[in-house]
DNA sequence: TTTATACAATACTCTCCAGTATGCCAAAAG
DNA sequence: CTTTTGGCATACTGGAGAGTATTGTATAAA
């Protein structure tokens, strides 16, 4: 059983995921991915049966990568409003910067709705992703016992906030400043019902 | 001048987005747009240079229907809360119900990272709607002195909102019930800082 | 009636790309 | 050392679809 180059599968699925991330999962050819990871198309269909099966491997590439990054943030910290701000400020920050970003996930929502292993992996991703948060913020409420009521439902509606936040940052690229992005960290903490910790002026405070 | 046909480009234009909001723009050919409209693809080139135009065009009769049909939510009450709730309570309902509604802004969001006309188109289409809500909200202010410090910023953060709901109706399609209908418009009015007149049970209210 | 023109259909080209068939080579098994 | 086998490259096929060239036809103007 030779096995010269180390893990050609995953370099693919590493190629693939950039050239999706730049220009959509259509206009990208399986031999621009191969010559991509240094292969040709050939080893492409060794390794993969079709190109959807490299669709689906980029898919879980990302995913993996986002989780292993989110918790590069966490580890360091051991308070818990800490730890969510952290994490809250990187997804921010990664949702209005990283342009790459937010092709591939647009991306995954259009096909997903044509692709059911597509819709389940996002669907299981977006779980993992809840969790987490859903974690962070149990934890604060116990320490502080201050929170939102309802801890899934805020995180779920925090969580689609930011989606439309990074949908917003792709045409109007003036959010993507730095007081925005605080601005922003802000709105969120106020979904979540830690609207006391962000800034005085927060849109959720009434008038009078 | 011979005109027969009556307005064949607006029968095209509306014939590409049916088949683009249900196959996404890649694999909709001129051909089955042509057919869908009752031509063939010969005259399809006769009103638009390019398939690019095909689709810019789809884009636009997408924004105008949106508008014509939000407009007429409003135009028969008059009660500036009423109002917002009717606008509301009709985009929630479309964001989780109308697959194809979710399936083209996907591709549209997909697309405009590519194309800087699509991405402006979008972002004209967004700003009318945001000044649609920011008219609503400000009405209430007036009238009720009360609301969002900050209508506008109130106003964006809601709709990413509403957009991230939508993309979350794609894979979660449980949250399209009636129940989950009304929690969001309860969550929405919330942003806007209006939770006073949803449900005593809202996320953003704190425990203590 | 004739001519010009806008509009539409048919038929074609040309390119791109997913998928396949085959051959080569290196390492492990015997 | 030979044979087998897994890993990769080269070369090819077939189909789909964007765009074009040509022809036909109905209407408006002359």
């Amino acid at each position: 059983m030779p096995t010269r180059a180390p893990h050609v599968p995953s370099k693919l699925a590493e190629a693939a995921f950039e050239l999706f991330a730049e220009q959509g999962f259509a206009r990208v050819s399986l031999d621009a991915i191969a010559s991509n990871a240094g292969v040709t198309k050939g080893s492409v269909y060794h390794h993969y049966s079709s190109k959807r099966e490299v669709v689906l491997a980029s898919c879980r590439f990302y995913y993996r990568k986002w989780q292993q990054t989110t918790q590069r943030q966490i580890a360091p910290l051991t308070d818990p409003m800490d730890r969510l701000i952290a994490v809250l400020r990187f997804s921010v920050k990664t949702c209005l910067i990283d342009e790459r970003n937010r092709m591939f996930t647009a991306e995954i929502m259009a096909l997903s709705l044509l692709d059911k292993d597509v819709q389940c992996g996002w669907a299981q991703f977006y779980d993992s992703a809840r969790e987490t948060y859903v974690g962070l913020v149990d934890a604060i409420k116990f320490e502080t016992q201050m929170g939102p009521v309802d801890t899934r439902r805020a995180v779920d509606l925090m969580l689609a906030a930011m989606e439309g936040i990074k949908q917003r940052a792709s045409f109007e690229p003036e959010i993507s400043a730095p007081e925005a992005q605080e601005r922003c960290i802000e709105d969120l903490l106020g979904i979540l019902g830690f609207s006391h910790v962000a800034s005085a002026h927060n849109p959720c405070s009434l008038i009078s």
